[in-house]
DNA sequence: GTCTATACCAAGATAGAC
DNA sequence: GTCTATCTTGGTATAGAC
């Protein structure tokens, strides 16, 4: 991993990202030290900062990039005709993106707290907007008549919370494929949105 | 805060726990330092090498603490007639007890990563006992045609992942009530293991 | 049992040579 | 743009006085 000196800007700014979305994602934010980062990408620490001006900023923008994708992936997804179908793609959509990106998943939940009081505000109102989303399908089929829902609010919740479970044991090539998942959970999702 | 110079074994050690706790739930175990566990309690930092061997003993014993009494909680339970009453039983358990200790919840989830190996083996098993517990009702429900469930084991993961929803945004004194929100749970879980 | 003092080490971040 | 070297701070843990 030794490195000779010279000029990489091109490449050493997002290896550098993804070193610290490993490291951060295995050990936590404050856990890691800018030592390590640098050690698995192969620069000295002093050299980081040629392009991060501090750690906290690295945590903010891997979380901020993260939801940005989130929410622009989701947002070109096709129309669906009814709620129900929104419904149906949401899951699918939700499970697949966040089994994709386990590491930026993690982040995005357990370093909320180690975010700065700006930076925080900031990725709480991406978040927000992704829950919006689901909150608005289960509305429109609530008014349509096709779901059967006491709580908007606390529906949305409870399903994003739900399959966000599915992050905690899956491993692909384990007992389920991944549309039997995708299945096992619409089923359940739909059933207690429904009546 | 200050302390004079003098045997206080008896509340110091419950004290030192306490403050960990809560400040291990606030910051993160990698972010709290002895000095500040002492500042709290109002000891120097040394001091608190009489009650502790170390960092890591502190944080494991306050969740083998909370997963113990979680355990000793549901064990006392009275028994139900059929697994519909029990998984009911569960839902109003489950969210009660977790809402009264956010704190030891919180430590439970977040700091599994911070444990020592063999420490973090022993704490998944009492989490795993208590998963079993779940899924014996919903398998036993199954068995008994109360239930339709495709998976059970992914149900149970299911279900307690919706629960713990709960923790991320209920404060007493909301919108809602908590005999109203263990209801509006109960409802959406019934719905989705029956047909 | 707690104190003060300290050993020892690693952290984040910066300066200046190349 | 990266290196080496270093500043400053704060970490865990221990020793010995009271």
């Amino acid at each position: 991993m030794a490195r000779t000196q010279g000029s990489h800007s091109d490449i050493t700014g997002p290896r550098i990202r993804q070193a610290a979305l490993r490291l951060f994602a295995r050990h936590g934010y404050a856990a890691v030290s800018m030592r390590q980062i640098a050690g698995e990408v192969g620069v000295q620490a002093g050299a980081l900062y040629n392009y991060t001006p501090d750690k906290q900023s690295l945590l903010f923008r891997l979380m901020q990039q993260h939801m940005q994708d989130l929410l622009a992936a989701y947002n070109d997804l096709e129309t669906q005709p009814d709620a129900l179908g929104a419904l149906r793609q949401f899951v699918g959509f939700h499970i697949r993106f966040h089994l994709e990106r386990p590491d930026e998943v993690f982040i995005a939940y357990m370093e909320l707290r180690n975010l700065s009081p700006e930076n925080f505000t900031e990725i709480e109102a991406l978040r927000r907007s992704y829950e919006d989303s689901l909150e608005n399908v289960l509305r429109e089929g609530q008014q349509e008549g096709l779901f059967s829902i006491a709580d908007t609010k606390i529906a949305t919740l409870a399903v994003i919370a739900m399959l966000n479970g599915v992050m905690t044991w899956y491993r692909s090539g384990g007992r389920l494929s991944l549309d039997e998942v995708e299945l096992i959970y619409w089923d359940m999702v739909r059933k207690a949105v429904t009546s």
